[in-house]
DNA sequence: GGAAGATGACAAG
DNA sequence: TTGTCCTCTTCCC
């Protein structure tokens, strides 16, 4: 499931097998049945993440059109390779877009967001985006103005979009607990420095989830193993220090990991290391 | 077999 | 802050 590094896995995947190739589109689940079949016989240029949005760009007689899609809470793209099966399987569940050439089948499955958009939409959307940690070349300068004059807790500034494009609630639980920092601290409260070395941090943890496709934020010296403990792996596939954790001993002090509700999302931290 | 919950975001009040 | 939408998995009876 998706945060921001999900979401340039899933670029990547999609230019593998479609980048340059002409696409046949369809909705089995026929939520999509207008959008499917205009960007059928379409050429598939790139996708593109942004924070926790997919761009998808196509032509069609010249006639450029974006993909969007959101994958939301749950949603998730599985991919067929019809080289290996042979034939087109049918569809399991509820598959609102299946895109697919001689040799490969892509699904996407309960998306908050997929839909066409014309260039001035596909701009609004960017605009309204914050830095993306994963992006090169993204300025956190645009982040830091919202933080350092906000008084709204650091951990729900993590989570806006408009803020830090692509941070869910594992990366900011998770970031939080490397630098000692509450949750509930304002952002105003944050230091110049501080701020600039969570982003530095932010750009390597999430980079290394593209590259892995989980989530692992544990130093090696913390790790389970490293303590005399034996190793445990997250529901999620990865190590964390306090992701849905509570309750559970601090990877680093041992006390038990509390939870909350806040702005409706659960936040996770150490009680004793991020007073 | 059914309820609850989940790495999200939006609108309404 | 609450309600709503989207789908699948996990947990409990």
């Amino acid at each position: 499931m998706p945060e921001g590094h999900t979401i340039h896995r899933s670029a990547d995947e999609l230019n593998a097998r479609f980048a340059g190739k002409v696409i046949q589109a369809s909705s089995p689940q026929s939520r999509f049945d207008a959008g499917a079949d205009a960007i059928t016989g379409a050429r598939l240029k790139q996708a593109q993440a942004v924070g926790k949005h997919l761009l998808v760009t196509l032509t069609r007689q010249r006639k450029l059109t974006t993909l969007h899609v959101h994958l939301g809470l749950y949603g998730a793209w599985s991919y067929l390779d019809l080289k290996v099966l042979g034939e087109v399987p049918s569809p399991v569940g509820q598959v609102r877009l299946r895109i697919q050439t001689h040799a490969a089948v892509a699904d996407l499955r309960g998306p908050t967001a997929c839909e066409l958009l014309d260039p001035e939409q596909v701009q609004a959307l960017l605009h309204r985006l914050g830095p993306d940690p994963i992006a090169a070349g993204s300025d956190e300068s645009k982040a830091w103005n919202v933080i350092s004059t906000s008084n709204s807790p650091i951990s729900v500034l993590l989570m806006r979009q408009d803020v830090i494009a692509g941070v869910g609630n594992v990366y900011r639980a998770e970031v939080l607990f490397r630098f000692g920092i509450n949750p509930m601290t304002p952002g105003r409260l944050i230091g110049r420095d501080v701020w600039l070395a969570m982003w530095a941090d932010l750009v390597m943890l999430m980079n290394q989830g593209v590259r892995s496709g989980q989530i692992d934020t544990v130093a090696s010296e913390h790790l389970p193993e490293a303590m005399g403990r034996s190793p445990r792996i997250d529901r999620h596939g990865g190590e964390v220090y306090v992701y849905r954790r509570e309750n559970m001993p601090c990877l680093v002090c041992s006390t038990p990991i509390a939870k909350a509700g806040l702005a409706s999302r659960n936040v996770f931290w150490c009680p004793t290391c991020q007073r």
